[in-house]
DNA sequence: CTGAAAGCGCTAACAC
DNA sequence: GTGTTAGCGCTTTCAG
């Protein structure tokens, strides 16, 4: 087998438990012996082995990060890379890995969890999406596991630690961006609802139209958790009515790419005749043409924020709950203009 | 603590090493005995230490991924949620786990995968990228550790197991693509040339031109190796050549979203002045505007054949190495037209 | 077919 | 300051 422990402990003339208290960096070891200690790991190429370790203390040093069904479209979201950036980033500077779920099912995702936490092999778990009904969630609070998830919780907000945008007020904001620039029939083009960013802001489109005392109309909302096609049928009928809207609310920059493209195949300029604002800036946002102006929604701090969030909770044992909000700022570009 | 082998043991009223062994489904044990045990398992809601069973039988059943540095824009490519998808896939069939590493740096990342790999706690290593002088590698090779790459290695081609696309043949076909269509005048936009892929793809559009007679003009070649503006200024010189492209090889979906871009600006309308055909053919491909014609190179079978291959020389401990190749489809959209 | 016991490599009392 | 020792929870000979 590889080197061990006591390999070191032979070689420096030590006790295994000396070498392992100079791993740790106890400071009741003299300077001398950590350095004779740390030399033969030198010589040896000693690495620890992090099961054993793992098991002797109880604590893994990883977080278990939980994607979406990687059955649904929203793994492709270019979203992922970029929380998991900023998880990555927090992570590292804790020295901490990242261990995934795997699994296509909602099923199978779930039991994988089950197992990377009765398994041991995860001190605390990141969520990476927050939707309706979510077992996982249960589950953890059932057992009482650390974790923190991105995005609101549709149930037990009250006990959850999360990472989210004010994205009631981000579809305030965007909706207001729009009336400002003069428009009044305003359209909104949604996710899938059962995501809870959705929903919240779908709610601030809906406050910000009330607020200027414009009545809703339940034709210019579309959801576009129907199929591509259907969605298409939707947009374009929207497109068709006599009083079709000036400009869209799109629930994210990929659904908007989308959006562009059919109002590209009606041959509706964007922005001349219609406007669209959309969210999370991804790089795309930039590229799209014409590029669009989205709102960022801060997504590498998003992740960033979950992890330093979890690792502090680790650190401190605590139980207390906690709500972070990142901030969102609208990035103006070209798809959004005056009436 | 939690439940372990012993109390089901005990509850069972077995040795643990019964338990053990039907877990592991020992054909050696009776039935009536799995049963039992299976019932005490259920009834204390046992879950196997995963920390214990690593360390005793040095296997983690679990499976490294290097991810290229954070820090670079690569990372942000939906290239990556594709391959994780596969991966993940292939993984959770056979029960697999995936760790991640972590790191912003270059040098930490070699060193998060060094911890990895002697602190046993991946069984072997997928590298999700094909860079030049990577030390990961040479790491690799020179322990001896299983790993597989997705794209061609720069260096020491006969000792890898490597999945790739035939790049050569796939950037052939595009240019081919395009001669067919009338063309003759074609440019060539290049991705970052550090990763393999782009090198590849480059001499087949090279040899491609070379078959037909076509001379080759260095004008005609851009890099995406320097900043966005660096870029947009070449490819608005090259545009504004008398003799200018009348179709382009885009090195990627994500560089073809900006080149339209561009183009879009300079007003040349694709694919009537200009037909543009990209490679890799994501989701994005299909919502540009006008949409993409690109090369489907497979992003998910890579993976789902990288962890294969993986988990096979895990199985069966060979060292033989191999080269899988997976094929590619030009899918044919809106964005390239007859001469 | 099942049990007893050793040991995987490390940490953490407890000694001195 | 450092050594001794007893586990962490599992697998795996070796007996029987």
């Amino acid at each position: 087998m590889a080197v061990t422990i006591k390999d070191v402990a032979k070689l420096a003339n030590v006790a295994p438990s000396t070498v392992s208290r100079v791993i740790a960096n106890n400071t009741r070891i003299s300077e001398k012996t950590k350095r004779r200690v740390r030399e033969a790991m030198e010589e040896l190429g000693y690495h620890p082995n992090l099961n054993a370790r793992s098991l002797a203390n109880s604590s893994t040093k990883t977080l278990g990060l939980v994607m979406p069904s990687s059955a649904e479209k929203a793994f492709q979201n270019p979203f992922f890379p970029e929380v998991l950036r900023g998880i990555s980033t927090k992570a590292h500077e804790e020295k901490y890995a990242l261990l995934i779920s795997t699994g296509v099912t909602e099923k199978e995702i779930y039991e994988a969890v089950v197992g990377m936490v009765q398994g041991r092999r995860v001190d605390g778990i990141v969520m990476l999406y927050s939707r309706e009904d979510d077992q996982i969630i249960d589950y953890l609070l059932d057992v009482n596991f650390p974790f923190t998830v991105i995005g609101k919780p549709f149930q037990n907000e009250e006990q959850i630690t999360y990472i989210d945008n004010d994205n009631y007020k981000a579809g305030k904001d965007a909706t207001n961006y729009l009336l400002e620039l003069g428009h009044e029939r305003i359209g909104f083009i949604g996710g899938d609802i059962s995501f809870m960013f959705t929903n919240d802001r779908l709610l601030g489109y809906k406050k910000a139209l009330q607020q200027k005392g414009i009545s809703l109309r339940s034709r210019y909302i579309v959801h576009e958790e129907l199929t591509e096609e259907e969605m298409k049928k939707e947009i374009v009928y929207l497109m068709s009515l006599e009083d079709c809207p000036t400009a869209l609310v799109v629930a994210d920059d990929f659904v908007a790419l989308k959006v562009l493209y059919i109002l590209a195949e009606l041959e509706i300029s964007v922005p001349k005749a219609v406007s669209v604002i959309s969210f999370n800036n991804l790089l795309l946002a930039e590229v799209s043409t014409p590029s669009l102006t989205s709102v960022d929604i801060n997504i590498y701090k998003l992740g960033y924020e979950a992890a330093d969030c979890l690792l502090k909770q680790l650190a401190t044992s605590s139980k207390e709950r906690k709500k972070i909000t990142v901030e969102h700022q609208i990035i103006k570009r070209h798809s959004t203009d005056v009436r």
